[in-house]
DNA sequence: GTGTACCGATACGCCGACGTATCGTACGCT
DNA sequence: AGCGTACGATACGTCGGCGTATCGGTACAC
């Protein structure tokens, strides 16, 4: 046969599963329900585009809905939760700074998950759990530093809404503009908006 | 009309198909859409619910996108465009009274279609043209009103945002806090964000 | 060197949906 | 009264995806 020599990837795959192997998996999956919708995700696709067999998915994981499960729990990103730079309106300018990077692949997922998510329990807990929390907890988290520091009154009325609002505008922009929220939006958005409903100075 | 006796519905079906009796075909599009979305909205389901044979739904409609989008024209709901209270803060408040109302189908809606609309551009334009364009409008179309009234000047930069922030935090809330987005959230989220960005006073 | 566990390929059964075709028949018009 | 049109029922072919089963072969441990 081949020479199998110093590329593991294309050839030979006949090695049990890595954690990088694993997260390969992981990756044509969110692919693929980002181009294609959750209906159209098949376990062939995923098999052929890893070049892997049917078998070993069926291996891992025992249905479509739980692989889709274990790859959306790979998506934590606890990027948000480390932001911390001192003010409400400088963490939330880093926030849209990182939704708008994000900003493709994010709205591309929620979307294609969309019903999918109504009809399986465990999708459902997955998708809150890794996606959907951790993002907005960070937010909330920002609004409670803000509150201690003094930024903002604790029962701010405005302050309940700062995560519904991004997250909606995130969103909202694809269906109603046909363009992605980048980030030149998303701070426009933050600095006419949301900060100053808040009442604290937007940059003009 | 055809006044046959009482129960015209449940026996025979065997007349030509009437305005109504096409609105019948497009309410169960819609409701099977919202319920399943739309890989699992089937011919024979929309068949079966509307008691008529796959035959007439090929017959009048070619394809099942076609039928869909078909579906999507009759959505139309021009209420938007007949508000005009003389302010505007009183025609958004008007707008999220609506919207309240029709929260759940339409959010449902939407995210029914996530997917296939990339896909169809027929279902693309359908959606664009009957649901999104008409309510966009008539909120771009209050708030040039409130522009040429001298309530807000014409170039307020949050001014672009305002229908971009209602039917983002419509559709982020279910999401958020697994609750529809009603009236009573709505009008909170107008009259402590929406208004006070734009320089209007909120009722608080 | 031997063994075992795991991978890849592939075939299979099953089901459900699309879209077509056929046929009998009720409707509604003239 | 008669006739054509459109409807309802239903069967059919096709396709694609899920999940299972079988089998040969290879990597890695011992």
């Amino acid at each position: 046969m081949t020479s199998q020599s110093a590329d593991a990837v294309s050839s030979s795959r006949r090695s049990k599963i890595t954690p990088e192997r694993e997260q390969e998996f992981y990756d044509a999956v969110l692919q693929q329900l980002r181009e294609n919708g959750y209906d159209s995700l098949t376990m062939e696709g995923v098999a052929a585009s890893t070049r892997c067999s049917k078998s070993t998915l069926y291996r891992q994981w025992k249905t479509k809905p739980q692989l889709v499960a274990a790859a959306l729990r790979t998506c934590s990103r606890t990027s948000l939760a480390d932001i911390d730079t001192g003010s409400l309106a400088g963490d939330l300018r880093e926030v849209v700074r990182h939704a708008g990077e994000r900003s493709y692949k994010d709205t591309r997922l929620m979307q294609a998950l969309g019903h999918a998510v109504l009809q399986d329990e465990e999708l459902r807990r997955a998708l809150r759990e890794a996606v959907v929390e951790p993002e907005i907890g960070a937010i909330e988290e920002m609004v409670r530093r803000g509150v201690r520091r003094g930024e903002i009154p604790a029962d701010h009325p405005a302050a309940e809404f700062v995560s519904a609002q991004l997250l909606g505008v995130l969103r909202a922009r694809p269906l109603l503009e046909g363009r992605d929220a980048d980030t030149p939006y998303l701070t426009r958005f933050l600095e006419s908006c949301v900060l100053p409903a808040l009442g604290l100075p937007g940059n003009t």
